[in-house]
This record gives C-alpha cells, sequence and structure tokens, in this order.
RNA sequence: GGGGACGUAGCUCAAUUGGUUAGAGCAUCGGACUGUCGAUCCGAAGGUUGAGGGUUCGAGCCCCUUCGUCCUCGCCA
C-alpha cells in the first residue's frame, strides 16, 4: 500500500518538485479526451491532480474511468501552475501534483446528491446519507469546532485541578423534570432503569466523596419534543466544585468560556463578565435570557396607560395587569397591514390578546407625535410622556402588549429579537455575554397550587434569605445563575444545598413528601448526611455552545448523527421493532394500536414500516 | 396533544381554471474535445406526482385518510 504523505490541503509552493502521495475522494473530473484533470478531496481540502497521457500513460488510461467519490491514492509531483493557470479559488491553487502512478482503492455509487451543492439539498437525504453529508467541508468545520471545544475543555479543567469522572447511564427514574428515557432491565423483572437527564445528584455525592473538583462531557437524555436548538440527546459540559460560593464557580467556568471564545473565534469576551438580575432581565427584556446584542429594551407603561381613555389598556391595569411595550427604532416604515397582519399574529401565536401600535411621526403642523388609531384616547401630555419613556424619535414605532404581565412578557420578548434582526440591529460577529443571577428559588404553580423550583430543588437559597423559608418562600432568592450568550443559555448552574435540614424544608415547600423524598432521593439524602462540603457547579450545552461558534441556528449541524424532530435516525432507522426473542427476555408485551393491526389485515404478512 | 409550511425524475424546482404524451437545470450514461477548474459541445436514458381512498368524462392540481421532513405552542426541574 502507498501511505499518504500529505494531506491535499496542505500542499502548496514550498513542496515545489517533491514527489508526494496523497488519498482521498473524487471531488470532480474534467476529462479533457488529452489530459484529465482530478481535484482530489480530504478532510483538509482539494487539490488539483493532473494526468498527462504523454508522461504516463497508464495512469492516464485509469483516470478516464474515474468519477464523483471514488476513493484513489496518486503518487506523484508537485509542479506550480503556469501563469494564468492557477486557481485563486482553492487553497491549493497555486500548484498541481502530476500523477505518476493511480491506485483506485474503492469505486463508488452515484451519490444522491451533489456534494457542492449540498446545502440546497433536502436535510431528509442528507440525514439518510449522512456519511457524504459529513464529506462536505462546511460540516467537517463543524466536527473539528466541537473537538476544538472539547479539547480545550479538557484542559483547561484539567489545569485547574478537576478530574473528568464518568457517571453512570444507567440510572434511577424521577418524576421531577423532563420525561425519562427508560431502559427495561432484564434481571430485575419488571423494573427500569432511566438514561440521565444530567448527573446532577452523582456529581453532588461525587464532591461529598472528596473529590472536591470534577467535571464530565457527558451525554444527557430528555424525553420531549425537539425544537430547533434541542433535540433529545444531547451533551453537557458538567462541572462540580467543593467549598466554594457562587463567585467561584462563575470565575472558573466564565475563565473557559473565555478561552473558548478566544481560541476558537478570537472574540475577547469581557473581563469581568457582566452582570444582570432576573428582576432586571424580566423588566427590560421579557425573558431571563435577554440578546444584549441591541437596546430596545421594554418598557412598562401602565402608570400612562392608566391615565388614558383606551379601555383595552385602563381595565387591563385595573385587572391587575401590564401594558408593556418597545420602541423599535425606524420600525414606522411598516405599513399598517404589516403591523396588523404580522406582528399582531405574531404576539398572538405567543399568547397575546392584542398588539396596539404608534408611529411617531410629524404632523401638519410640524409636530413629532405618536400617531395611530388609539392615539385620540390620549392627550398630548401623555403622548409626550410615552415618547420619553421609549427615548422615542421620529421615524420609530411603539408597540404595547395589554395583558397578565407574563403574557405580556412571553410576546414581547420574542417580538423584541425578531424587530432586532429585521431592523438590522443586530451586527453579525457580535458576541454578548450576561451572567443572570438572583433568579427566585421557587415559581408558584397554580394548577398544582404549590411552588416549583425554577432551577432544581437542589439549588440553595440565598443565606440571607433563609427566614423566608417558613413565610414568604415566593420571595427567597437562588444562589444560581445563567451564562447567556447572544439571548441563548448557553450554561446555568448554583451552588447547592448541603445541609439536610433546609433540603428537607425544600422539599417540603415542593410538596414532596417526607416519605416521596425518601423513595425518590433517599440514597442522596443519605449522602448529605454523612458530611457534604458546601458545593456548587454548572452545566454547560456543548451543542448550543458550537452552534453559536459556527454561527448555526440548527443544532442537528453540530451533531455528527441527528435525530429527527420525531426522534429518528434517518441513516439507522432507529428507533425500530426488535425480535419477539428479545422481548419475552424482557419480559416485555407490546400493545398495538388499532390502524398498525388494521394494516396488517390488508397486508399480511407485511409488519409496520421499520 | 395543538397550529403552520412542505412532499412531482438521483438532486433542486416548473406544470395556466381540473384538460393532449408531466417539463427544465444539475447529476447519470454514451460520444467529441490539447490546460480545465461548477470545463465545454452533441446525444441518450431517467416518473406508481410520498401512500391509500373518494369526487369527476378527465386529478400532480379538489376532498378524506395516512406516512414523512421542517418550524412553532404546550413540554423541556
Amino acid at each position: 500500500m502507498l501511505k499518504r504523505t500529505h494531506y491535499c490541503g496542505q500542499l502548496g509552493l514550498s513542496n515545489e518538485g517533491q514527489q508526494v502521495i496523497v488519498s482521498g475522494w473524487v471531488n470532480s473530473y474534467r476529462d479533457h479526451g488529452n489530459l484529465v484533470f482530478i481535484d482530489l478531496r480530504d478532510r483538509t481540502g482539494l487539490v488539483q491532480i493532473v494526468f498527462d497521457p504523454e508522461k504516463y500513460p497508464q495512469a492516464h488510461k485509469d483516470s478516464r474511468t474515474l468519477r464523483c467519490e471514488w476513493v484513489i491514492t496518486v503518487q506523484g509531483s508537485v509542479r506550480p501552475r503556469g501563469a494564468g493557470l492557477e486557481n485563486p479559488k482553492l487553497a491549493t491553487g497555486k500548484i498541481e501534483v502530476l500523477c505518476g502512478e493511480l491506485i483506485i482503492l474503492n469505486m463508488a455509487k452515484t451519490p444522491p446528491f451533489e456534494i457542492d451543492a449540498a446545502n440546497q439539498v433536502g436535510e431528509e437525504v442528507r440525514l439518510q446519507y449522512r456519511y457524504i453529508d459529513l464529506r462536505r467541508s462546511v460540516m467537517q468545520e463543524k466536527l473539528a469546532v466541537r473537538h476544538r471545544v472539547a479539547k480545550i475543555t479538557r484542559d483547561y479543567f484539567d489545569e485547574n485541578g478537576f478530574w473528568e469522572i464518568e457517571t453512570p447511564m444507567l440510572g434511577k427514574s424521577t418524576p421531577e423534570g423532563a420525561r425519562d428515557f427508560l431502559v427495561p432491565s432484564r434481571l430485575v423483572r419488571g423494573a427500569f432503569y432511566a438514561l440521565p437527564q444530567s448527573p446532577q445528584l452523582f456529581k453532588q455525592i461525587l464532591m461529598v466523596s472528596g473529590t472536591d473538583r470534577y467535571f464530565q462531557i457527558v451525554r444527557c437524555f430528555r424525553d420531549e419534543d425537539p425544537r430547533a436548538d434541542r433535540q433529545a440527546e444531547f451533551t453537557q459540559i458538567d462541572v462540580e466544585m467543593s467549598f466554594v460560593d457562587s463567585e467561584d464557580v462563575m470565575q472558573m467556568n466564565e475563565g473557559l468560556i473565555r478561552r473558548i471564545f478566544k481560541e476558537v473565534m478570537n472574540v475577547d469576551m469581557p473581563n469581568p463578565v457582566p452582570r444582570m438580575t432576573y428582576p432586571q432581565a424580566m423588566d427590560e427584556y421579557g425573558i431571563d435570557r435577554p440578546d444584549m446584542r441591541f437596546e430596545m429594551k421594554l418598557r412598562n407603561i401602565s402608570d400612562i396607560a392608566e391615565k388614558s381613555t383606551f379601555q383595552v389598556f385602563t381595565s387591563t391595569v385595573q385587572k391587575g395587569g401590564v401594558v408593556k411595550g418597545l420602541c423599535a427604532p425606524g420600525g414606522a416604515k411598516y405599513s399598517r397591514s404589516d403591523i396588523e397582519k404580522t406582528l399582531t399574529a405574531f404576539v398572538s401565536d405567543l399568547g397575546a390578546k392584542g398588539l396596539a401600535w404608534m408611529k411617531v411621526e410629524k404632523d401638519e403642523s410640524g409636530k413629532v407625535l405618536p400617531k395611530s388609531s388609539i392615539s385620540k384616547f390620549f392627550t398630548e401630555e401623555q403622548l409626550k410622556e410615552l415618547m420619553k419613556r421609549f427615548d422615542a424619535h421620529e421615524g420609530d414605532l411603539m408597540l404595547f402588549v395589554a395583558d397578565k404581565e407574563n403574557i405580556a412578557n412571553k410576546a414581547l420578548a420574542p417580538l423584541r429579537v425578531k424587530l432586532g434582526k429585521e431592523l438590522g440591529l443586530v451586527k453579525p460577529g457580535d458576541f454578548k455575554f450576561v451572567w443572570v443571577t438572583d433568579f427566585p428559588l421557587f415559581e408558584w404553580n397554580e394548577d398544582e397550587k404549590r411552588y416549583d423550583s425554577l432551577h432544581h430543588p437542589f439549588t440553595s437559597p440565598v443565606e440571607e434569605d433563609l427566614w423566608k423559608l417558613e413565610s414568604d418562600p415566593a420571595h427567597i432568592r437562588s444562589q444560581a445563575y445563567d451564562l447567556v450568550v447572544n439571548g441563548s443559555e448557553i450554561g446555568g448552574g448554583s451552588v447547592r444545598i448541603h445541609n439536610p435540614t433546609v433540603q428537607a424544608k425544600v422539599f417540603d415547600l415542593l410538596n414532596i413528601s417526607r416519605q416521596q423524598a425518601q423513595s425518590r432521593f433517599g440514597f442522596f439524602l443519605k449522602a448529605l448526611e454523612y458530611g457534604a462540603p458546601p458545593h456548587g457547579g454548572i452545566a454547560f450545552g456543548l451543542d448550543r455552545l458550537t452552534m453559536l461558534l459556527t454561527g448555526t441556528e440548527n443544532i442537528r449541524d453540530v451533531i455528527a448523527f441527528p435525530k429527527t424532530q420525531r426522534g429518528q435516525c434517518l441513516m439507522t432507522e432507529a428507533p425500530s421493532d426488535v425480535d419477539q426473542s428479545q422481548l419475552d427476555e424482557l419480559n416485555l408485551r407490546v400493545q398495538k394500536h388499532l390502524h398498525q393491526l388494521e394494516q396488517e389485515e390488508l397486508e399480511p404478512g407485511v409488519g409496520p414500516k421499520q
């Protein structure tokens, strides 16, 4: 076998005159009857191979049979291309390899799509033939970035005294949080493992174990419906530290992100990273993960709205709701139908009952005032006050939602981001980092008439709020923190409860009985009683981080073998039926749906689609 | 579970109001060609219009069911 001496993309003028051996896939071929040209591809890039019948007739003859995606090895000499023959589109375009010996290692069927045009090919086909899709340089770059992030993570934590410790994949199901993926046990009949939603309790127990500093790049599983930026199977950079407060955890871990952005993107993350409290984030951005790349902050105008004669506003405020809005700079260019069709539809999909609007324009007398069908319900004084509240100028568009505060926020936050992008307020290549802190420990669950953890039940309250556990749980702040980049939460964590008494009180408030707590988390509560150090940690979403670093909005782009929205792998066709004998061993029986049975009746002997 | 978009040749897309034999580009196959680089030129082949049912003289198009992909709400401690 001819052993490779160089990667295709590495060759350049410095190799002039050298005998080289390169291997890879035929990216394209151009047969002139006389000369034959091949662009050969490996993961580093392309290089042009020339086959000259006068110099190497055998290689030339063989080269005429080559087709795209065949796998070949070429031995030849590097030579500069003549004047005017260089290809500026190719990194190796100043040279070419004159082939002396061609070895065809493998032929290939015609690929289902052209690799160079794959960015226009439907994702379904790309996922079916993922091995071909991944040959593209853009995909290989994403894989490389992901690798770089993992490598930097391991180096960084190693340098700081962390150990990478694996935790079980086959774990115990707990009813809290997301739906579990279950794995039936063969040896314990009728019992199930759950795949981990995160290694949360294990990493805390590792702190009790005296491990002191732990990290893991770990696969997690949550059986919930996917979105563009999440799927059921994902990867966390999971971290935990002992004898620390939240400042220690934030500083240590922003150091990791700082290094990643510097080394991968050459982006300097500010030091220190700006902080924002949860109340401020909700107030000004309507969401706990504010996109700080542009202003356009939300403003509460309930006080002004209350004084108007616009009933939608006044009645909302009287019922305890709010009138909140934003001012889109230059937004007056939206036509009335843009606003009332597109923007109103956008917010009503998010639960808002309507969207009030005012364009800031010059009237006949030259006065710049908000104008719309509802401006007549406001005095000129009030209109001016509105403009002042938003610092609005001529040509701006003010938009308002009147509703319960959480609904107004839920509608306005995505609207703000949509408008920010549409109005070009987001600069490409801009990264804005912020730590969001001071989350409430609980949120009230109206349906269940109890409190829910905002983060998770092991999050520690802020010490000076501890006394409120009995009297005022709704206003306890937690020692939790989220790192947000460009409106995307890339990591979150907290200082944990290490006191069994406090942990028990929290379970009480979550309406988890002592007995339930014992059966679900007994092993963990027991561990806390045997000398738990104060500890805290964080987890980063490796997939989302890689998305930011590669500039994609699709999580499947940064996962080598992703799943579709129904959790299927189109390449392997998982999940699939299993043999009856496997089910028997596990003591499982599968109940078929009616339409499945009907189909089998129609086509005897044909099972459901695999 | 709800809402939306889509599904026509290997790929990306056309196809008038429901009307003749469903077209084009790229890819593929054959041929030509002395330096191309998304080569070019000539020619050929390629279709159960995702599947099933219905309406109709007639369905890619209308209706129903179903399968699949994507986006989204719910969900995601």
